[in-house]
DNA sequence: AAACCGACGATTGTTCAACAATCTCGCGAC
DNA sequence: GTCGCGAGATTGTTGAACAATCGTCGGTTT
């Protein structure tokens, strides 16, 4: 999708819906576009062009902006303005050596444990895989690591969880996507929702970290081409 | 220090200091002032009066109360104002459960282990508690935990910790402070530090781990008061 | 012909003042 | 004594203005 493609998407948006805090519901049009990867990495926002579209004021706009800054989805230039975060191979470092600490230290600590939800998502990711529904599978993935990490209980774990999982489709987006990429992990997962059943902690853990592992090697490679 | 005092205080900061980028500069005046305790727990941040000792508009105050605001520091009540957060008992269960999560898992974890800054921070702590400097052995036992999660050597980390420490502050400030509070900690971190130059790593982050649950307790304790 | 340099146009950074919406407080009626 | 209502005050949001910075397009120099 183009840059004007989105603006006349947004503009329709912007008569419809009523806002009731107007910054953060500019904030999620936006996140939501460039999640989707209707706004590519690398695009840049240009502030008039959005305003017009959206039909708030510049400075409701630029309080979205520093909203979505502060998540790591936009990169600020000063005097040059803002742009579709573009990941690099140091961010893909950061994001697997925050989930290296959260998900392996979800799995060995946390309280109490409810299967149904890992399970389900399980069999939505098989249910996926059978019918070759990729972006099924992604998220999927997505929801499985964001479930496995949920376990803690904590909200600013979760939010950090959240903005992680939100940078790792950045660097799908940015990437040619490998539309095998994610039907290894079906399985993996699977695993790992095995071994939990079966009260191994130590080994689901283990499991996870090295597939965590594996997985930075792979993106670290697709990413530094 | 009342409102008012503080308000002098700013005005007199307010003429003297250049601000480069107006709306962190205002943030970051007033987050050093909650932190000192000077502005207490449940203050309330009238804009106008703020506006007028800063000499900045509402529009960068409000600028950066929403940074502090994503920091945990004020809460924002619609149409009511900003006040100072005042941290509840189900807030220090939520910063306990971040910090039972990372600090452990910083321990068992961190790849390259610097020891000589922890070694420093014990020593300082205990210079601290041998003349008896309330908030020399409260800043090392900090430092000691934002050195711990340093480890991990990812920025994301660092800041969520950062975050959980200054909410941390805030608690302390939102309760008649005991003052031998945290001097049993100054041994307890230097027994870390020794299991860890042992390099038994599951020992030090047991005794971590305990160590958190108990300081958890003991502050629920004073808090739900 | 290629490279350097300066003025112009465009975009962003920052601030201000005004208007609309909502809440608080005090007054009067029942 | 309690409820309802209106005036005052405070916050939420916007639009416009001005300053600062960057990219581009000529023109000049070597």
């Amino acid at each position: 999708m183009t840059f004007d493609e989105v603006l006349a998407d947004l503009q329709a948006q912007a008569k419809t819906t009523k806002h009731a805090e107007t910054g953060l519901w500019v904030a999620a049009q936006l996140r939501s576009r460039i999640e989707a990867g209707k706004l590519k990495p690398g695009s840049k926002l240009a502030e008039e062009a959005l305003c017009e579209a959206l039909g708030v004021s510049r400075n409701t706009l630029r309080e979205a902006f520093t909203a979505l800054h502060a998540e790591h989805i936009v990169t600020r230039i000063p005097n040059r303005g803002v742009f579709v975060a573009h990941p690099t191979a140091d961010d893909v470092r950061e994001i697997y050596r925050v989930r290296r600490f959260l998900e392996p230290a979800a799995v060995l600590w946390a309280g109490d444990t409810s299967m149904e939800r890992l399970s389900g998502i399980i069999k939505a990711a098989r249910a996926a895989a059978a019918e070759g529904d990729i972006s099924g599978m992604a998220s999927a993935n997505q929801d499985f690591h964001r479930a496995i990490v949920d376990r803690a209980g904590s909200e600013r774990l979760n939010s950090l969880m959240d903005q992680v999982l939100a940078e790792m489709r950045l660097v799908f987006h940015s990437m040619a996507a490998n539309p095998a990429f994610h039907e290894p992990y079906v399985e993996d997962n699977a695993k790992i929702v095995e071994l939990l059943e079966a009260g191994n902690l130590a080994a689901a853990a283990d499991f996870l970290a090295a597939y965590l592992d594996r997985a930075e090697a792979q993106l670290l490679a697709a990413v530094e081409r």
